[in-house]
DNA sequence: CCCTTGACATGAACACTGTTCTTGTTTACG
DNA sequence: CGTAAACAAGAACAGTGTTCATGTCAAGGG
Protein backbone atom coordinates (compact mmCIF):
# COMPACT_ATOMS: atom_id res chain seq x y z
CA UNK A 1 0.00 0.00 0.00
CA UNK A 2 1.06 3.71 -0.24
CA UNK A 3 0.10 4.29 3.02
CA UNK A 4 2.46 2.49 4.37
CA UNK A 5 4.93 2.77 2.07
CA UNK A 6 4.93 6.38 2.98
CA UNK A 7 4.93 5.40 7.04
CA UNK A 8 8.21 3.68 6.52
CA UNK A 9 9.32 6.53 3.83
CA UNK A 10 8.43 8.94 6.78
CA UNK A 11 10.17 7.50 9.67
CA UNK A 12 13.10 7.35 7.44
CA UNK A 13 13.02 10.62 6.31
CA UNK A 14 12.59 11.63 9.74
CA UNK A 15 15.73 9.81 10.89
CA UNK A 16 17.53 11.41 8.38
CA UNK A 17 16.65 14.99 9.38
CA UNK A 18 17.73 13.58 12.99
CA UNK A 19 20.74 12.19 11.46
CA UNK A 20 21.68 15.48 9.80
CA UNK A 21 20.71 17.50 12.77
CA UNK A 22 23.26 15.77 14.97
CA UNK A 23 25.68 15.98 12.84
CA UNK A 24 25.22 20.22 12.19
CA UNK A 25 25.38 20.08 16.14
CA UNK A 26 28.51 17.77 16.19
CA UNK A 27 29.76 20.19 13.43
CA UNK A 28 29.28 23.13 15.12
CA UNK A 29 31.20 22.32 18.36
CA UNK A 30 33.88 19.96 16.63
CA UNK A 31 34.72 21.84 13.82
CA UNK A 32 34.52 19.67 9.87
CA UNK A 33 37.83 17.86 9.74
CA UNK A 34 37.21 16.40 13.37
CA UNK A 35 32.89 15.70 12.90
CA UNK A 36 33.38 11.89 13.79
CA UNK A 37 30.45 9.78 12.39
CA UNK A 38 30.75 7.63 15.46
CA UNK A 39 30.13 10.69 17.29
CA UNK A 40 27.17 11.30 15.90
CA UNK A 41 25.96 7.76 16.25
CA UNK A 42 27.36 7.98 19.90
CA UNK A 43 24.65 11.30 20.04
CA UNK A 44 22.07 9.38 18.73
CA UNK A 45 22.08 6.58 20.67
CA UNK A 46 23.12 4.35 17.47
CA UNK A 47 25.25 2.02 16.77
CA UNK A 48 27.59 3.46 14.22
CA UNK A 49 27.09 1.23 11.27
CA UNK A 50 23.48 1.73 11.63
CA UNK A 51 24.20 5.06 10.04
CA UNK A 52 25.46 3.47 7.01
CA UNK A 53 21.65 2.61 6.05
CA UNK A 54 21.13 6.79 5.39
CA UNK A 55 24.41 7.82 4.08
CA UNK A 56 26.54 5.68 2.53
CA UNK A 57 29.42 7.50 3.44
CA UNK A 58 30.78 10.30 5.74
CA UNK A 59 31.55 12.08 2.75
CA UNK A 60 28.10 11.72 1.75
CA UNK A 61 26.79 13.08 5.66
CA UNK A 62 28.85 15.94 4.91
CA UNK A 63 27.43 16.81 1.30
CA UNK A 64 23.97 17.02 3.33
CA UNK A 65 25.57 19.59 5.91
CA UNK A 66 27.09 21.24 2.67
CA UNK A 67 24.08 22.01 1.14
CA UNK A 68 22.62 23.32 4.27
CA UNK A 69 25.30 25.44 4.55
CA UNK A 70 24.96 26.65 1.45
CA UNK A 71 21.19 26.98 1.55
CA UNK A 72 21.33 29.16 4.85
CA UNK A 73 23.92 31.93 3.78
CA UNK A 74 22.46 32.23 0.60
CA UNK A 75 19.18 32.64 2.86
CA UNK A 76 20.41 34.75 4.88
CA UNK A 77 21.87 37.22 1.50
CA UNK A 78 18.64 36.61 -0.23
CA UNK A 79 16.51 38.07 3.10
CA UNK A 80 19.09 40.16 4.08
CA UNK A 81 18.50 41.85 0.35
CA UNK A 82 15.08 41.25 0.09
CA UNK A 83 14.85 43.80 3.60
CA UNK A 84 16.86 46.33 2.37
CA UNK A 85 15.54 48.48 0.25
CA UNK A 86 15.52 49.75 -3.86
CA UNK A 87 19.03 51.29 -3.30
CA UNK A 88 21.21 49.38 -5.14
CA UNK A 89 24.52 50.50 -2.64
CA UNK A 90 22.37 49.96 0.51
CA UNK A 91 21.27 46.35 -0.90
CA UNK A 92 25.15 45.44 -1.53
CA UNK A 93 25.88 46.89 2.10
CA UNK A 94 23.11 44.55 3.13
CA UNK A 95 24.17 41.31 1.60
CA UNK A 96 27.81 41.98 2.76
CA UNK A 97 27.07 42.15 6.79
CA UNK A 98 24.63 39.32 6.67
CA UNK A 99 26.87 37.13 4.96
CA UNK A 100 29.80 37.97 7.36
CA UNK A 101 26.84 37.74 10.23
CA UNK A 102 26.19 34.39 8.87
CA UNK A 103 29.39 32.86 8.76
CA UNK A 104 30.34 34.57 12.56
CA UNK A 105 27.47 32.80 13.91
CA UNK A 106 28.50 29.52 11.81
CA UNK A 107 32.46 29.44 11.22
CA UNK A 108 32.40 25.59 11.27
CA UNK A 109 29.65 25.40 8.64
CA UNK A 110 31.63 28.40 6.38
CA UNK A 111 34.69 26.66 6.81
CA UNK A 112 33.31 23.52 5.39
CA UNK A 113 31.64 24.91 1.95
CA UNK A 114 34.55 28.10 1.71
CA UNK A 115 37.53 26.23 3.08
CA UNK A 116 39.58 24.11 1.83
CA UNK A 117 38.09 21.02 0.25
CA UNK A 118 38.09 17.88 2.33
CA UNK A 119 41.34 15.60 -0.09
CA UNK A 120 39.41 13.03 -2.39
CA UNK A 121 36.15 14.60 -1.83
CA UNK A 122 34.71 15.66 -5.20
CA UNK A 123 31.55 17.82 -4.94
CA UNK A 124 28.09 16.42 -5.98
CA UNK A 125 26.37 18.58 -8.76
CA UNK A 126 23.88 18.79 -5.63
CA UNK A 127 26.38 21.50 -4.01
CA UNK A 128 27.33 24.06 -6.69
CA UNK A 129 23.61 24.24 -7.60
CA UNK A 130 23.30 25.81 -3.66
CA UNK A 131 26.29 27.02 -3.84
CA UNK A 132 24.48 29.61 -6.10
CA UNK A 133 22.62 31.16 -4.26
CA UNK A 134 24.58 33.56 -2.97
CA UNK A 135 25.85 34.85 -6.30
CA UNK A 136 22.33 34.94 -7.56
CA UNK A 137 21.79 37.74 -5.21
CA UNK A 138 24.68 39.45 -5.89
CA UNK A 139 24.10 39.08 -9.49
CA UNK A 140 20.55 40.62 -9.19
CA UNK A 141 21.53 43.46 -7.05
CA UNK A 142 24.19 44.32 -10.44
CA UNK A 143 21.14 43.50 -12.96
CA UNK A 144 19.01 46.44 -11.09
CA UNK A 145 21.91 48.47 -10.82
CA UNK A 146 22.98 48.37 -14.39
CA UNK A 147 20.32 48.97 -16.86
CA UNK A 148 20.53 46.31 -19.88
CA UNK A 149 22.89 47.94 -22.72
CA UNK A 150 24.60 50.42 -20.24
CA UNK A 151 27.70 51.39 -21.88
CA UNK A 152 30.87 50.14 -19.36
CA UNK A 153 32.17 53.35 -17.68
CA UNK A 154 36.08 54.68 -17.76
CA UNK A 155 36.87 53.58 -14.70
CA UNK A 156 37.63 50.25 -15.20
CA UNK A 157 40.18 49.07 -17.89
CA UNK A 158 37.67 47.79 -20.90
CA UNK A 159 37.56 44.52 -20.89
CA UNK A 160 39.15 41.93 -22.89
CA UNK A 161 37.42 40.66 -26.31
CA UNK A 162 37.00 37.25 -25.41
CA UNK A 163 36.28 38.22 -21.96
CA UNK A 164 32.64 37.72 -23.18
CA UNK A 165 32.83 34.07 -24.08
CA UNK A 166 34.78 33.37 -21.26
CA UNK A 167 32.00 34.11 -18.63
CA UNK A 168 29.51 33.63 -21.59
CA UNK A 169 27.27 30.92 -19.54
CA UNK A 170 27.17 32.81 -16.29
CA UNK A 171 26.53 36.07 -18.16
CA UNK A 172 24.10 34.98 -20.27
CA UNK A 173 21.77 33.58 -17.11
CA UNK A 174 22.85 36.06 -14.69
CA UNK A 175 23.73 39.15 -16.31
CA UNK A 176 21.71 39.08 -19.77
CA UNK A 177 22.65 42.51 -22.00
CA UNK A 178 25.09 43.66 -19.55
CA UNK A 179 28.71 44.93 -20.98
CA UNK A 180 31.18 42.34 -20.63
CA UNK A 181 32.79 44.18 -17.81
CA UNK A 182 29.80 43.47 -15.56
CA UNK A 183 30.50 39.93 -14.85
CA UNK A 184 33.85 40.95 -13.63
CA UNK A 185 32.58 43.24 -11.27
CA UNK A 186 30.37 40.28 -9.79
CA UNK A 187 33.16 38.70 -9.79
CA UNK A 188 35.08 40.83 -7.85
CA UNK A 189 32.21 41.93 -5.95
CA UNK A 190 31.95 37.83 -4.85
CA UNK A 191 35.38 37.58 -4.62
CA UNK A 192 36.18 40.16 -2.38
CA UNK A 193 33.20 39.38 -0.07
CA UNK A 194 33.61 35.71 0.00
CA UNK A 195 37.89 36.54 0.39
CA UNK A 196 37.44 38.71 3.06
CA UNK A 197 35.03 36.84 5.55
CA UNK A 198 36.63 34.03 4.77
CA UNK A 199 40.25 35.29 5.66
CA UNK A 200 38.61 37.18 8.71
CA UNK A 201 37.25 33.73 10.10
CA UNK A 202 40.40 32.30 8.94
CA UNK A 203 42.55 34.84 11.46
CA UNK A 204 44.04 35.84 8.66
CA UNK A 205 43.87 39.56 9.76
CA UNK A 206 44.82 38.67 13.66
CA UNK A 207 46.67 41.58 15.10
CA UNK A 208 46.15 43.61 12.04
CA UNK A 209 43.28 45.63 13.58
CA UNK A 210 41.50 46.60 16.47
CA UNK A 211 37.75 46.67 15.23
CA UNK A 212 37.81 44.83 11.80
CA UNK A 213 34.28 45.23 11.81
CA UNK A 214 34.86 49.24 10.35
CA UNK A 215 37.70 47.82 8.24
CA UNK A 216 34.88 45.27 6.51
CA UNK A 217 32.39 48.16 5.96
CA UNK A 218 34.75 50.08 4.76
CA UNK A 219 36.10 48.25 2.39
CA UNK A 220 32.97 46.81 0.74
CA UNK A 221 31.23 50.45 0.48
CA UNK A 222 34.48 50.94 -1.48
CA UNK A 223 34.22 47.83 -3.16
CA UNK A 224 30.69 48.17 -4.00
CA UNK A 225 31.46 51.87 -5.05
CA UNK A 226 34.31 50.80 -7.53
CA UNK A 227 32.17 48.39 -9.03
CA UNK A 228 29.33 50.30 -9.59
CA UNK A 229 26.92 49.51 -6.98
CA UNK A 230 27.70 52.64 -4.47
CA UNK B 1 82.95 19.94 24.17
CA UNK B 2 81.66 22.35 21.86
CA UNK B 3 82.77 20.23 18.54
CA UNK B 4 80.90 17.30 19.77
CA UNK B 5 77.66 19.00 20.95
CA UNK B 6 77.66 20.29 17.31
CA UNK B 7 77.93 16.95 15.74
CA UNK B 8 75.07 15.39 17.27
CA UNK B 9 73.28 18.65 16.73
CA UNK B 10 74.01 18.65 13.31
CA UNK B 11 72.67 15.09 12.76
CA UNK B 12 70.01 15.98 15.00
CA UNK B 13 68.76 19.25 12.16
CA UNK B 14 69.58 16.76 9.96
CA UNK B 15 67.07 14.34 10.22
CA UNK B 16 64.72 17.11 11.15
CA UNK B 17 65.07 18.64 8.28
CA UNK B 18 64.73 14.97 6.15
CA UNK B 19 61.60 14.54 8.47
CA UNK B 20 59.95 18.49 7.61
CA UNK B 21 61.00 17.37 3.72
CA UNK B 22 59.32 13.89 3.87
CA UNK B 23 55.95 15.89 5.42
CA UNK B 24 56.30 17.77 2.63
CA UNK B 25 56.57 15.20 -0.07
CA UNK B 26 53.45 13.69 1.95
CA UNK B 27 51.61 16.64 2.40
CA UNK B 28 51.69 17.21 -1.53
CA UNK B 29 50.51 13.67 -2.60
CA UNK B 30 47.87 13.53 -0.10
CA UNK B 31 46.72 16.56 1.54
CA UNK B 32 46.62 18.72 4.72
CA UNK B 33 44.10 17.03 6.66
CA UNK B 34 45.10 13.02 5.43
CA UNK B 35 48.87 14.03 6.53
CA UNK B 36 49.49 11.00 8.36
CA UNK B 37 52.33 11.17 11.01
CA UNK B 38 53.01 7.35 10.27
CA UNK B 39 52.86 7.95 6.57
CA UNK B 40 56.19 10.21 7.32
CA UNK B 41 57.52 7.72 9.59
CA UNK B 42 56.97 5.07 6.80
CA UNK B 43 59.01 7.11 4.00
CA UNK B 44 61.51 7.24 6.33
CA UNK B 45 61.71 4.09 7.23
CA UNK B 46 61.79 5.06 11.20
CA UNK B 47 59.31 3.70 13.50
CA UNK B 48 56.04 6.51 14.59
CA UNK B 49 56.82 7.02 18.27
CA UNK B 50 60.33 8.06 16.95
CA UNK B 51 59.44 11.36 15.41
CA UNK B 52 58.11 12.87 18.73
CA UNK B 53 61.83 12.98 19.74
CA UNK B 54 61.89 15.97 17.07
CA UNK B 55 58.39 17.30 17.09
CA UNK B 56 56.37 16.82 20.43
CA UNK B 57 52.74 16.33 18.17
CA UNK B 58 51.87 16.51 14.36
CA UNK B 59 50.67 20.30 14.92
CA UNK B 60 54.13 21.06 15.21
CA UNK B 61 55.00 19.18 12.04
CA UNK B 62 52.33 21.10 10.72
CA UNK B 63 53.58 24.08 11.63
CA UNK B 64 57.06 23.80 10.15
CA UNK B 65 55.26 23.01 7.14
CA UNK B 66 53.15 26.12 7.61
CA UNK B 67 55.66 28.58 7.85
CA UNK B 68 58.12 26.56 5.23
CA UNK B 69 55.09 27.46 3.12
CA UNK B 70 54.10 30.89 3.88
CA UNK B 71 57.85 31.76 3.20
CA UNK B 72 57.76 29.73 -0.09
CA UNK B 73 55.20 32.31 -1.39
CA UNK B 74 56.50 35.47 0.05
CA UNK B 75 59.23 34.42 -1.71
CA UNK B 76 58.06 33.96 -5.06
CA UNK B 77 55.85 37.59 -4.40
CA UNK B 78 59.05 39.10 -3.55
CA UNK B 79 61.09 37.55 -6.58
CA UNK B 80 58.47 38.26 -9.20
CA UNK B 81 58.31 42.10 -7.46
CA UNK B 82 62.12 42.32 -7.98
CA UNK B 83 62.54 40.89 -11.48
CA UNK B 84 60.00 43.55 -12.64
CA UNK B 85 60.46 46.83 -13.60
CA UNK B 86 59.88 50.41 -11.77
CA UNK B 87 56.03 50.34 -12.74
CA UNK B 88 53.63 49.91 -9.89
CA UNK B 89 51.18 48.22 -12.33
CA UNK B 90 53.76 45.99 -13.46
CA UNK B 91 54.95 44.98 -9.97
CA UNK B 92 51.86 44.38 -9.07
CA UNK B 93 50.44 41.97 -12.18
CA UNK B 94 53.50 40.69 -11.59
CA UNK B 95 53.18 39.41 -8.05
CA UNK B 96 49.46 38.53 -9.13
CA UNK B 97 50.79 36.14 -11.49
CA UNK B 98 53.24 34.72 -9.34
CA UNK B 99 51.27 34.14 -5.87
CA UNK B 100 48.66 32.36 -7.84
CA UNK B 101 51.46 30.64 -10.44
CA UNK B 102 53.09 29.12 -6.65
CA UNK B 103 49.38 28.07 -5.45
CA UNK B 104 48.89 26.23 -8.66
CA UNK B 105 52.07 24.62 -8.29
CA UNK B 106 51.36 23.76 -4.50
CA UNK B 107 47.75 23.45 -3.92
CA UNK B 108 47.84 21.61 -0.91
CA UNK B 109 50.06 24.01 0.60
CA UNK B 110 47.99 26.86 -0.17
CA UNK B 111 45.47 24.96 1.83
CA UNK B 112 47.33 24.57 4.51
CA UNK B 113 47.77 28.08 5.23
CA UNK B 114 45.32 29.82 3.59
CA UNK B 115 42.71 27.25 3.85
CA UNK B 116 40.30 26.62 6.83
CA UNK B 117 42.53 26.03 10.02
CA UNK B 118 42.63 23.09 11.58
CA UNK B 119 40.05 22.39 14.21
CA UNK B 120 41.73 22.52 17.72
CA UNK B 121 45.25 24.18 16.17
CA UNK B 122 46.38 27.48 17.37
CA UNK B 123 49.18 29.32 14.96
CA UNK B 124 52.24 30.34 16.93
CA UNK B 125 53.96 33.96 16.52
CA UNK B 126 56.50 32.42 14.23
CA UNK B 127 53.37 31.99 11.33
CA UNK B 128 51.83 35.30 11.77
CA UNK B 129 55.31 36.78 10.98
CA UNK B 130 56.09 34.33 8.13
CA UNK B 131 52.52 34.96 6.71
CA UNK B 132 52.84 38.49 6.30
CA UNK B 133 55.62 38.33 3.84
CA UNK B 134 53.18 38.60 0.90
CA UNK B 135 51.87 41.58 2.43
CA UNK B 136 54.71 43.34 2.70
CA UNK B 137 55.52 42.67 -1.05
CA UNK B 138 52.26 44.44 -1.72
CA UNK B 139 52.54 46.77 0.77
CA UNK B 140 55.99 48.18 -0.79
CA UNK B 141 54.45 48.74 -4.27
CA UNK B 142 51.40 50.83 -2.62
CA UNK B 143 54.19 52.56 -1.00
CA UNK B 144 56.36 53.15 -4.21
CA UNK B 145 52.61 54.52 -5.73
CA UNK B 146 51.68 56.52 -3.51
CA UNK B 147 54.56 59.44 -2.29
CA UNK B 148 54.13 60.14 1.32
CA UNK B 149 51.52 62.92 1.34
CA UNK B 150 49.38 62.04 -1.66
CA UNK B 151 46.30 62.99 -1.21
CA UNK B 152 43.44 60.31 -1.64
CA UNK B 153 42.02 60.75 -5.04
CA UNK B 154 37.98 61.37 -4.73
CA UNK B 155 37.51 57.12 -6.47
CA UNK B 156 37.22 55.66 -3.36
CA UNK B 157 34.68 57.08 -0.60
CA UNK B 158 37.01 58.58 2.45
CA UNK B 159 37.37 56.47 5.08
CA UNK B 160 36.56 57.77 8.61
CA UNK B 161 38.63 59.53 10.59
CA UNK B 162 38.36 56.45 12.76
CA UNK B 163 39.93 54.31 10.09
CA UNK B 164 44.02 55.56 10.53
CA UNK B 165 43.66 54.31 14.42
CA UNK B 166 42.04 50.71 13.59
CA UNK B 167 44.47 50.00 11.67
CA UNK B 168 47.34 52.15 13.09
CA UNK B 169 50.19 49.58 13.71
CA UNK B 170 50.06 48.14 10.33
CA UNK B 171 49.78 51.41 8.84
CA UNK B 172 52.58 52.50 10.82
CA UNK B 173 54.86 49.62 9.69
CA UNK B 174 54.32 49.41 6.34
CA UNK B 175 52.66 52.77 4.86
CA UNK B 176 53.93 55.72 7.17
CA UNK B 177 52.66 59.07 5.93
CA UNK B 178 50.21 57.65 3.63
CA UNK B 179 46.80 58.41 3.49
CA UNK B 180 44.43 56.41 5.57
CA UNK B 181 42.26 55.49 2.36
CA UNK B 182 45.92 53.85 1.54
CA UNK B 183 45.80 51.03 4.08
CA UNK B 184 42.47 49.54 3.00
CA UNK B 185 43.86 49.62 -0.62
CA UNK B 186 46.37 47.55 0.57
CA UNK B 187 43.41 45.57 2.71
CA UNK B 188 41.70 45.33 -0.33
CA UNK B 189 44.20 44.37 -2.86
CA UNK B 190 45.60 41.80 -0.78
CA UNK B 191 42.12 40.53 0.20
CA UNK B 192 41.22 39.99 -3.76
CA UNK B 193 44.76 37.86 -4.55
CA UNK B 194 44.64 35.71 -2.23
CA UNK B 195 40.59 35.47 -2.09
CA UNK B 196 40.23 35.03 -5.74
CA UNK B 197 43.36 32.31 -5.93
CA UNK B 198 41.92 30.46 -2.83
CA UNK B 199 38.28 30.52 -3.94
CA UNK B 200 39.95 29.19 -7.56
CA UNK B 201 42.04 26.51 -5.81
CA UNK B 202 39.28 25.36 -3.97
CA UNK B 203 36.94 25.09 -6.71
CA UNK B 204 34.62 27.75 -5.96
CA UNK B 205 34.87 29.15 -9.90
CA UNK B 206 34.13 25.69 -11.32
CA UNK B 207 32.12 25.99 -14.53
CA UNK B 208 31.85 29.33 -14.08
CA UNK B 209 34.41 30.05 -16.59
CA UNK B 210 36.73 28.27 -19.17
CA UNK B 211 39.43 30.47 -18.82
CA UNK B 212 40.18 31.23 -15.53
CA UNK B 213 43.41 32.27 -16.06
CA UNK B 214 42.42 35.19 -18.31
CA UNK B 215 39.41 36.27 -15.50
CA UNK B 216 41.93 36.21 -13.17
CA UNK B 217 44.51 38.54 -14.89
CA UNK B 218 41.62 41.01 -15.90
CA UNK B 219 39.99 40.95 -12.28
CA UNK B 220 43.99 41.67 -10.85
CA UNK B 221 44.20 44.62 -13.12
CA UNK B 222 41.11 45.92 -12.75
CA UNK B 223 41.63 45.71 -8.94
CA UNK B 224 45.02 47.06 -8.98
CA UNK B 225 44.02 50.20 -11.16
CA UNK B 226 41.37 50.87 -8.66
CA UNK B 227 42.75 50.60 -5.63
CA UNK B 228 45.75 53.02 -7.41
CA UNK B 229 48.68 51.24 -8.90
CA UNK B 230 47.23 51.34 -12.18
C1' DC C 1 89.42 4.60 32.30
C1' DC C 2 85.03 3.70 34.13
C1' DC C 3 80.58 4.92 34.71
C1' DT C 4 76.73 7.64 34.83
C1' DT C 5 73.59 10.54 32.33
C1' DG C 6 70.93 11.71 28.66
C1' DA C 7 69.48 11.30 23.86
C1' DC C 8 67.81 8.07 20.75
C1' DA C 9 65.24 4.16 18.74
C1' DT C 10 62.09 0.44 19.37
C1' DG C 11 57.83 -2.04 19.82
C1' DA C 12 53.80 -2.65 22.33
C1' DA C 13 49.74 -0.57 23.86
C1' DC C 14 45.53 2.71 24.20
C1' DA C 15 41.78 5.11 22.50
C1' DC C 16 40.16 6.57 18.68
C1' DT C 17 38.54 6.77 13.49
C1' DG C 18 35.65 5.05 8.88
C1' DT C 19 33.96 1.06 6.96
C1' DT C 20 32.45 -3.82 6.20
C1' DC C 21 30.40 -8.08 7.31
C1' DT C 22 27.61 -11.37 9.76
C1' DT C 23 23.89 -12.17 12.53
C1' DG C 24 19.36 -11.54 14.17
C1' DT C 25 14.88 -9.00 14.01
C1' DT C 26 11.14 -6.43 12.38
C1' DT C 27 8.23 -4.76 8.89
C1' DA C 28 5.81 -4.48 4.46
C1' DC C 29 3.91 -6.89 0.26
C1' DG C 30 2.50 -10.64 -3.03
C1' DC D 1 0.89 -16.78 5.43
C1' DG D 2 5.36 -16.68 3.77
C1' DT D 3 8.91 -14.27 1.64
C1' DA D 4 11.90 -10.60 0.72
C1' DA D 5 13.60 -6.43 1.92
C1' DA D 6 14.84 -2.98 5.33
C1' DC D 7 16.81 -2.33 9.66
C1' DA D 8 19.69 -2.65 13.89
C1' DA D 9 23.39 -4.64 16.40
C1' DG D 10 28.02 -6.03 17.29
C1' DA D 11 32.29 -7.74 16.02
C1' DA D 12 36.13 -7.07 13.16
C1' DC D 13 39.81 -4.73 10.14
C1' DA D 14 42.98 -1.39 8.93
C1' DG D 15 44.31 2.86 9.96
C1' DT D 16 45.22 7.11 12.97
C1' DG D 17 47.90 10.19 16.99
C1' DT D 18 50.10 9.54 21.15
C1' DT D 19 52.27 7.40 25.37
C1' DC D 20 55.20 4.38 27.80
C1' DA D 21 58.61 0.87 29.15
C1' DT D 22 62.52 -1.07 27.46
C1' DG D 23 66.81 -1.46 25.33
C1' DT D 24 71.07 0.86 23.01
C1' DC D 25 74.69 3.90 22.35
C1' DA D 26 77.55 8.04 22.50
C1' DA D 27 79.23 11.98 25.40
C1' DG D 28 81.22 13.97 29.73
C1' DG D 29 82.72 14.00 34.62
C1' DG D 30 85.13 11.95 38.47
Amino acid sequence: MAATQTARARVRAELTNEIVSAAREELASTGAAGLSLRAVARRLEMVPSALYRYFPSRDALLTALIVEAYEAVGMAAADADGRSGRNPADRWNAVCTAVRGWGHDHPNEWALVYGSPVPGYQAPQDTVEAALKVTRVIAGIFADAIPSGTPAPGRLPAAPDTMAAVVGPIEAELLPGRPPEAVAWVVMAWTGLIGMVSLELFGHYEGATTDFQQVFAYNMGALGHLAGVG
